[in-house]
DNA sequence: TGTACATCAGTGAACGCGCGTTCACTGATGTAC
DNA sequence: TGTACATCAGTGAACGCGCGTTCACTGATGTAC
């Protein structure tokens, strides 16, 4: 089979355009296939239909690639995210579960930003914009966190911090295991999405919050 | 440097004696340093001080060595929670709290095992002999959950199945996040085991169980 | 106790392959005048 | 409007490298008699 994808790209002339908007396509149509490892620099190349020296006229070396593809990620996740929690209407509560449901669908639905930004090794740290866009997708969790615990009883509130993370987790648990097309995934008797919001109610009954 | 390892391996004569064990621990050793995509199995003949060819006398490929790690790694992971439950003394509560800081736990400790089990890609189905160690890793949570269950009141009773589902992917998600050596960690405000403890207590709580 | 033989774990050389990376280059595009 | 020039994205050939895998082999070990 031939690697060159169709389309734009077919009947371009010396100069290809738009190079680095396809490599980023390349990265995450290759990632989907085969995963964050499953993919090299040339591969990219091919894919775009372009020599393997091309790339480096755009990213310094494969792990670049992968960090814009990670950035990206993070940014369409944090929208996701604040999308989903909808300024907390009607209730909190539905606003929580609304944000575990939009977790999991972002890891269902983009497999391959959800693979770079959680699977593929990528350091946060390499990008000051990388680690900003993460770090503001957390943010946007942990601010609905504050708003959640500011409806407690003074006595007893948990910080929001620690609210914030254990949501995290808990949708980021359940999205590794259950929604991933991981090969080590095992057959289920609920859907990912049921077996979230039963949780999720759970632990918000166990914060006290009557839903 | 010299990637052959000193010790046993060092003064052998022409048989190496016990290159199937010697290449487990090749493999672990290397995953710990690099991760479970970071080694070849050329690397793991040189680490065990053996030409390249040696390996195929025990291993198909690669990709059998590393779920022959993964089954140790279940195995192991197995028993530690069986320990960690001790029959559910004192109380199912604590039990649970314990079985949830022994998988924090063999994460942190066993971070080789960890990798080749849940973020290698090895096809857990592969290996009957690997599905099984895996299920009954599971299965040691499912019986937990049975007993935890069946000391609540019988209306409202949630299933045993999702329970220990629950129970799984708190720990799994919070073990993932913040108690691996993964450069996309973040600096937390508590303990992964902290973060933990206090989560489960949420969720028992949640349950409907005073602890 | 000795000897002949079967077994098989490990050797080392060889192969083809695709990778990452470099290099001087080419040709398309934009701009100054 | 035309022309000279600068810029720079993409070329394609080349390189050294380490990988996976194969092969006929070698030599250590165990066993039958």
């Amino acid at each position: 089979m031939s690697w060159k994808h169709g389309g734009r790209g077919s009947s371009r002339g010396y100069h290809h355009g738009d190079l680095r908007e396809d490599l980023v396509r390349a990265a995450l149509e290759l990632i989907k296939e085969k995963g964050p490892a499953g993919f090299t620099f040339a591969d990219a190349a091919r894919w775009a239909g372009v020599s393997p020296a091309a790339p480096y006229r755009h990213f310094r070396d494969r792990e670049e690639l992968i960090a814009d593809v990670a950035k990206r990620g993070f940014k369409l996740f944090s929208e996701k995210l604040r999308e989903a929690w909808g300024e907390g209407k009607p209730s909190t509560a539905d606003a929580f579960r609304r944000i575990g449901a939009a977790y999991l669908n972002f890891a269902r639905t983009e497999p391959a930003y959800y693979a770079a930004m959680f699977e593929s090794g990528v350091a946060i740290g390499r990008d000051p914009e990388l680690r900003e866009a993460a770090d503001k997708s957390f943010q946007s969790l942990r601010a609905a966190a504050e708003i959640l615990v500011a409806k407690m009883p003074a006595k007893g509130r948990p910080p929001a911090m620690m609210v914030a993370l254990h949501i995290w987790s808990i949708t980021h648990g359940i999205a590794s295991l259950f929604a991933r097309a991981d090969p080590a995934r095992r057959p289920l008797p609920m859907s990912a999405e049921d077996l979230l919001e039963a949780q999720m109610l759970i632990y918000l009954k166990g914060l006290g919050l009557n839903p």
